[in-house]
RNA sequence: GGCGGCGUAGCUCAGCUGGUCAGAGCGGGGAUCUCAUAAGUCCCAGGUCGGAGGUUCGAGUCCUCCCGCCGCCA
């Protein structure tokens, strides 16, 4: 990690600004809460955060999908947006500082006046360019990598991706000079090693552009759903080079300067593998070309892979998230991905491995301790959380587990995006803890009514509920909803203030949660699943 | 067609530069506690490490070929 050399910038993550040609599916969702559990967690810490999601709404693909419904691009994408984007992320408790979409005069405005000064450098040109154009994939294709079409469209050459005809078009172009940046790409690659994450993805990129880069045409005349290419509008922008920009433009850029200045560049633009190239190779060179800071690190996730079904954005498969949270509770799909599959590679989700996850970790293991030290400490001591006046080796092990938990989970989620392991390390915690309350049996030292025994049953108590309460701070970032309701069982709040302002920090400091608070049984963490389904 | 990568216990996966590397979690089987969401804790896995050769004193761990997946490129 180099050092912070803007101390008042804050913390900036992005989601990829996310095609709106369809509703929003598992995919959208997965890499979204990964940024939305990565900016709480840095919130925990007492950064500055800026955490921001949109919608890419242009392009031929959308002005054909909404003449195919018969409305408008912008009706179609005014839809989509109010009636699935933001209420999934709503439903789903996605804590994003902003959501712009592509359509918005604060973008367009910027967009137009940040393709005017490459053109005024003298980074853009104009030419011409014939080829087969997949309307699927938005480019032109090199023939090479067509397939020969069957059935319906034999004859025809196809899109290996969409498996849908391509077109010959030609067009009068503005084309980017992208070629002239290939070497300083590879010195930014090299210099920054994590630049592009995993490391696999980042290979197949170094290779790519090592293969050498075309120029890339920036520019539409065969349709208008898009930003006018300020000194020839007959042109249409570039789908992708209007939409990269919103990384710029949702945080002031051209606008509002202190508030760029202290959030530009991105520390993390998340993306799939499938817009990768995008965002590693295009993206970088663009804020070259005029002159700004690029992004610390594009992070890509991998695919999620159900019942051997991948999913894609070609590919979509019918499960909505919707179709889980109804069953599993929002709290519990968030974990669930982050947890069962490490992030950056490819993994496969099933329901009965969602079910298992659910029954034997959250429920089980997290929920039943929760309700088991509650349940104690209102039967021994009607709910008044009692002093530890007799601690010894065994409370020193848990309290040394949970700042272990805590120092580990700090760096793999918030340094590594390694959220299932860090996640695993608090969820090791938790298994110490029901393990000390087994050795410790205070069931059995709450029949000893000597002082010595009483000072005991407290300490045992007071220790499983302040383990408690660093998993509460620990697990806010993934299950915000469940996390609170421990908080609350605990009666923190009153005395410690708002969960979601306890530092990561400070999570480990032993003894945190004072006696005398109210403890609660209060509401089941997650209740056991119906048999159903 | 060229180049990554993958194929390890029922399931999901760890196994860096070759010699306790045959593992973890879950499921399953057994034991045990009883505070708790019939939850907790402890014990039990003998799987030809995709297949066939080869290098080596010794190979999931290196080489060759083959089979089956996946990705990138052409």
């Amino acid at each position: 990690m180099t050092a912070v050399q803007n101390p008042g910038k804050s913390y900036y993550v992005s989601t990829p600004i996310y095609y709106v040609n369809d509703r929003p599916h598992l995919g959208h969702a997965y890499t979204t809460v990964a940024g939305d559990v990565l900016t709480r967690w840095h919130r925990q810490r007492g950064e500055r955060v800026w955490y921001l999601t949109g919608t890419d709404e242009h392009g031929q693909k959308i002005m054909r999908t909404a003449e195919a419904n018969g409305v408008s691009p912008q009706e179609w994408c005014d839809k989509l947006v109010e009636e699935a984007w933001k209420p999934l992320w709503e439903h789903l408790e996605i804590a994003n500082d902003d959501f712009i979409r592509t359509t918005e005069d604060r973008h367009t405005a910027r967009v137009q006046e940040f393709v005017q000064d490459l053109y005024d450098k003298g980074e853009i040109y104009q030419g011409g360019y014939e080829g087969p154009y997949c309307v699927g994939c938005e480019e032109y294709k090199a023939p090479g990598e067509l397939l020969d079409g069957e059935g319906e469209f034999a004859g025809q050459k196809i899109c290996a991706i969409h498996k849908k005809p391509v077109e010959m078009l030609k067009e009068e172009n503005y084309f980017f000079k992208l070629s002239e940046y290939g070497p300083k790409l590879l010195e930014l690659y090299a210099a920054n090693p994590d630049f592009i994450q995993p490391e696999s993805a980042r290979n197949e990129v170094v290779r790519f552009v090592e293969q050498g880069l075309q120029d890339l045409s920036i520019s539409r005349s065969t349709f208008d759903w898009g930003v006018q290419i300020p000194w020839d509008p007959k042109h249409v922008i570039y789908v992708w080079v209007d939409a990269l920009l919103n990384y710029a433009t949702a945080v002031g850029y051209g606008s509002d300067q202190e508030k760029f200045e202290s959030t530009f560049p991105a520390d993390v633009h998340l993306v799939g593998k499938d817009i990768l190239r995008f965002h590693a190779v295009i993206w970088p060179a663009m804020l070259m070309a005029n002159g700004l800071p690029l992004p610390k690190r594009v992070v890509a996730n991998g695919w999620l892979m159900v019942g051997g079904e991948k999913m894609s954005k070609s590919n979509l498969t019918g499960i909505a998230p919707q179709d889980l949270t109804e069953h599993f509770g929002v709290d519990a799909y968030r974990y669930y991905f982050l947890r069962a599959i490490p992030f950056g590679t490819d993994g496969s989700f099933s329901w009965e491995d969602f079910s298992a996850r659910y029954t034997s970790e959250l429920a089980n293991d997290f929920g039943n301790l929760a309700s088991r030290v509650a349940a104690m400490v209102g039967k021994y001591f009607d709910g008044v959380l009692p002093e530890a006046k007799a601690s010894g080796p065994a409370e020193e092990a848990l309290a040394a587990g949970l700042a272990k938990a805590v120092a580990e989970s700090d760096d793999k989620i918030g340094e590594k995006l390694d959220f299932a392991g860090g996640i695993a390390a608090i969820f090791e915690f938790v298994k110490q803890v029901n393990g000390y309350l087994t050795e410790q049996e205070p069931w059995k030292v709450a029949k000893d009514e000597s002082p010595e025994g009483q000072a005991r049953l407290a300490t045992i108590l007071y220790a499983a509920a302040e383990s408690l309460r660093g998993v509460a701070v620990l697990l806010n970032a993934v299950m915000p909803r469940v996390s609170g309701l421990l908080w609350d069982s605990l009666g923190a709040e009153p005395v410690l203030g708002a969960l979601a302002d306890q530092r990561i920090g400070e999570a480990g400091t032993w003894g945190t949660l004072p006696a005398g608070v109210t403890v609660t049984k209060g509401e089941i963490l997650f209740p056991r699943l119906e048999e159903k389904k």
